[in-house]
DNA sequence: ATTGACGGTATACACATGTATACACAACGA
DNA sequence: TCGTTGTGTATACATGTGTATACCGTCAAT
């Protein structure tokens, strides 16, 4: 069963709850955590081996929220060049729903714990693996090759989670946040259309439009 | 006087020690950097009023060298088009030179200290608007107006600052790694250039082109 | 009805941590 | 020459930490 109930779910609650802000998951404390949960500090071995498996429940039980607002993503690829304003702002608003899901997954993973970064990379990995598919399915950018969709959109759910930190910490600057995002996905789709053309051809192309 | 000498010096290398692989700036410990110095736990207090004033003088530290690593950058963006692959590799050999400062901007950038935070994104700042006047100086990319350019640049910067934490951990991807950064960069300044034009027309492009 | 697992508690130990106070000594300007 | 300032040290204290051992109720299965 990976459904977490009563102690352990108020240990993975009570990690969530103090990350927030100004902590990160490797730096809590086991009598920490208990002391958050209401619990004694012994029961932490009731349900963890030690700190790093609770750093992996931690992940797991976030997982779920991160797969399905990384899964909103396909919407803004459905309408990048039309309606993507509405859809970056629809995701942005979901991470900043879940801010400490959010903060997790940014802080961890750059974080110190090599174990907790690769577990996190995998999961997003999975998650630009899903999008791209989805992207090519739908053929939505036919002109682009699916091996450079997989790029892109491993580079861009990279991207947003990280602009996500800043759209959930500086609330005056969502619009601009949600308006280079966009600007973001477009340039390197449109950018990869171009990437057979020369340098000197795609000056051409810029300079007939002006 | 900014320049470091004697215990003070010492400490903070003691810190740069430290952090490599496993640990993060705002885990070290006054008696850990002592101890790492060779100094008793109680002349840290001679140098930093407390822990903090440590991690900004870390990034004191490093700022500089980070600057000279960022500057080099420019050389990128001169031949973004032709030798790219050149200076790209450059870059990156240069953090892979730096990997304890590179380690510290990488982690810190996305911990759990709001002043360190700050402090290192307005580094980072200076060091884009550096690069993006760089551009526009020269005019390597007439074609794409000023704002846009120094909106680039403050992504090119923490992309490259992000890969170059996989660059040094990761040494049998380092030439995917490199790749990867160079199409990033050419598809933001030449997806820039489309800026202006409606989805059906750069599609018309593309398609004129296979 | 007994057993055993499960989740929770209490007490205790060894150790590390930040910090305060006080001492030592070299360099140097008055 | 004396006093001050800068740098380093020793000792000590209160507090927090991870962990070990032992105890206790609940509940389900035998």
């Amino acid at each position: 069963m990976n459904v977490l109930t009563g102690g352990k779910l108020k240990l993975v609650q009570a990690g969530l709850r103090l990350i927030t802000e100004t902590r990160s998951l490797t730096s809590l404390g086991l009598r920490e955590l208990a002391r958050e949960a209401g619990l004694n500090p012994n029961t932490f071995y009731r349900h963890f081996k030690n700190l790093d498996e609770f750093g992996l429940q931690v992940l797991g039980y976030i997982a779920e929220d991160m797969k399905s607002g990384v899964r909103e993503l396909r919407r803004m690829a459905a309408s990048s060049e039309q309606a993507s304003h509405d859809t970056v702002t629809f995701v942005y608003r979901y991470f900043q729903s879940n801010p400490a899901a959010t903060t997790v997954a940014v802080r961890e993973l750059h974080g110190p714990s090599p174990l907790l970064r690769r577990a996190l990379e995998a999961q997003l990995n999975a998650s630009a693996r899903e999008m791209a598919e989805d992207i090519i399915d739908r053929q939505l950018v036919s002109a682009v090759p699916p091996e450079t969709i997989h790029e892109i959109s491993r580079m861009t759910i990279r991207y947003i989670l990280i602009r996500a930190m800043d759209y959930i910490e500086k609330p005056e600057q969502r619009e601009s946040i949600q308006l280079e995002t966009e600007r973001f996905i477009n340039r390197q789709f449109r950018g990869a259309m171009l990437d057979n053309l020369s340098q000197t051809e795609v000056e051409s192309l810029a300079q007939s439009r002006v």
